[in-house]
RNA sequence: GGUGGAGUGGCCGAGAGGCGAGGCAACGGACUGCAAAUCCGUGUACACGGGUUCAAAUCCCGUCUCCACCUCCA
């Protein structure tokens, strides 16, 4: 069995052939640090997170790159309108994002370079797209340099649109370019700029245009070719395809396939980036849900189908997985707790049932694994129910396999550590008051049975009373 | 104007010619001191109008509605 997904460029489902056996490396775009990431911006992290948890798990060793564009002209806009400095401004939202993706259990990127760290790797391929004819400085000595769409045939392949048929370019300046598709590669430094703003080029001081930086990261760090780029589906034209056109035309084979994630939705079914301050910034969503139930909300669907954003959803998502974690923590109790595959770990054999991996290997379809995760606790229940020990015991391993393969393992090392000493102390505080509970209905003494009973309740725990004994949880 | 996607039961969300994914909610039953949890059961869903077919949510034609991209949005 062997992994596909659907290449966005050829807009068909192709099969991912490691261009080097046994390795697999991802380019994905990462944000521009310009404020606050919300639920959509982390769909993406998410996305991508579970994608290297499955191959890895299916024994490729996985190199994901990830970009941080910590300077363009939002950041520069912002920056001066709070009177800080740029980079300060990107790294105050750079450690925004990484307390996001952390917050919602995804592991760092294997590479995550910025970049203003890779200048001359940039002005090298500038200077390589020249020489080949593909780029050329403004005619209007204004320094900025640009990418000549109409010397590349291959632009537009991508997104499957011709230069022709674009809607023609608003910008009434034509900026001393060829074509108004042309894009910028190098955009020289405006007079009030700041100085640490720019570096020096042959064609003055300047920066790099947004397209630029992933074409030259990705060579750096992965090479000439690779196996999967990625990122949102609102990337794909025109950065990507830019990104595509600058490094094929400097004789880059670049990436096989692409992969496109689609939107979180706000719950009027918009995009959600329209309405920033509406309660889906990520920082508030965690504070109001459990994490992991924001990350079972977003792994659920299909990472190319569209979500809409809600309460309800998200509370929905909560409750499903609180379905599978009463499982794990039941067959817990009762069979000892069992560790699962986490990354970086060699999979033991029979570790997931043959449906998830289908799912899996299919498009990355997260739809039909989570229905698979469900049916596997529900058939560990009734063996629980049943007495049957040895079949509960093997879907409690594939459970907490499953949930670890799509990050959603209770314990799994990505989440922020959360006090897990006191853990035991609480155990056996709340379990000794259980036992006074099951010695005063053994008494049938239930007026004082119920009133320990609401006294844990009003603590935010909750009791049940299991045919093998109480048992706890938050 | 160009390109791509979507409309599924109370809600979310899969599937893409034939045996009703899954979750949430609801109802009935078993279990329980009561609950909770769990298990078992309960639904004549596929925007609309035509057509093809033994068989259509799935294919074809037409219509409507919605979303995204075509300027530096994940």
């Amino acid at each position: 069995m062997s992994f596909s997904l659907h290449d966005s460029a050829l807009g068909r489902q192709v099969d991912l052939v490691p261009l080097v056996t046994g390795k697999i490396s991802v380019y994905c775009c990462g944000l521009t640090v310009q404020a606050a990431p919300h639920l959509g911006h982390i769909r993406k992290e998410v996305v991508f997170d579970v994608l290297r948890r499955w191959l890895t798990f299916s024994g490729l060793e996985v190199t994901l790159v990830v970009n941080v564009t910590d300077i363009d002209d939002k950041i520069l806009a912002k920056a001066a309108a709070e009177g800080r400095p740029w980079f300060a401004h990107a790294y105050f939202y750079e450690r925004q994002l990484h307390r996001a993706t952390a917050a919602l259990g995804c592991l760092p990127p294997t590479y995550e370079p910025r970049a203003t760290g890779h200048i001359p790797e940039q002005l090298e391929l500038v200077q390589e797209l020249i020489a080949r004819g593909h780029a050329y400085p403004a005619a209007d000595h204004s320094g900025d340099v640009y990418f000549d769409v109409r010397s590349w045939p291959g632009y537009g392949q991508l997104s499957h649109q011709r230069i022709a048929d674009m809607e023609p370019a608003l910008d009434a300046d034509p900026r001393g370019k060829r074509d108004p598709h042309d894009f910028a590669l190098w955009k020289a430094a405006k007079p009030d700029d700041p100085a640490t703003a720019s570096w020096a080029s042959p064609w003055g001081r300047g920066r790099p245009g947004w397209h630029l930086e992933c074409s030259a990261m990705a060579g750096k760090y992965l090479g000439d070719a690779f196996d999967l780029h990625g990122g949102g589906l609102d990337l794909k034209f025109p950065h990507h395809e830019n990104e595509r056109a600058q490094s094929q035309a400097a004789g880059r084979p670049f990436a096989h396939p692409w992969m496109h994630n689609a939107f979180v939705t706000d719950p009027s079914g918009e995009k959600m980036s329209k309405s920033l301050a509406n309660g889906m910034l990520v920082s508030e969503v965690v504070r109001r849900f459990d994490p992991r139930a924001v990350r079972y909300y977003l792994v659920a669907p299909h990472y190319r189908s569209m979500v809409e954003f809600s309460d309800q959803a998200v509370a929905t998502a909560a409750a499903g997985l609180a379905r599978l974690d009463a499982f794990v923590d039941r067959a817990s109790a009762r069979l000892g707790a069992v560790r699962p595959w986490t990354m970086g770990e060699a999979p033991a054999p029979q570790a997931l049932p043959a449906g998830f991996a289908r799912a899996m290997d299919d498009d990355l379809g997260a739809p039909a694994a989570i229905a698979q995760l469900h049916d596997s606790a529900r058939a560990g229940n009734r063996a629980l129910d049943a007495g049957d020990d040895p079949t509960a015991l093997t879907a409690l391993v594939q459970v907490q396999n499953m949930l670890s393969v799509l990050g959603l393992w209770k314990l799994d090392p990505a989440w922020p550590a959360a006090g897990g000493d006191l853990e035991p102390v609480v155990d056996g505080l709340v379990s000794a008051l259980l036992e006074q509970r099951q010695a005063a209905r053994a008494r049938r003494d239930f007026a004082a049975a119920d009133q320990l009973r609401d006294r844990l309740t009003a603590l935010g725990l909750t009791i049940e009373d299991a045919p093998d004994g109480p048992r706890w949880k938050r």
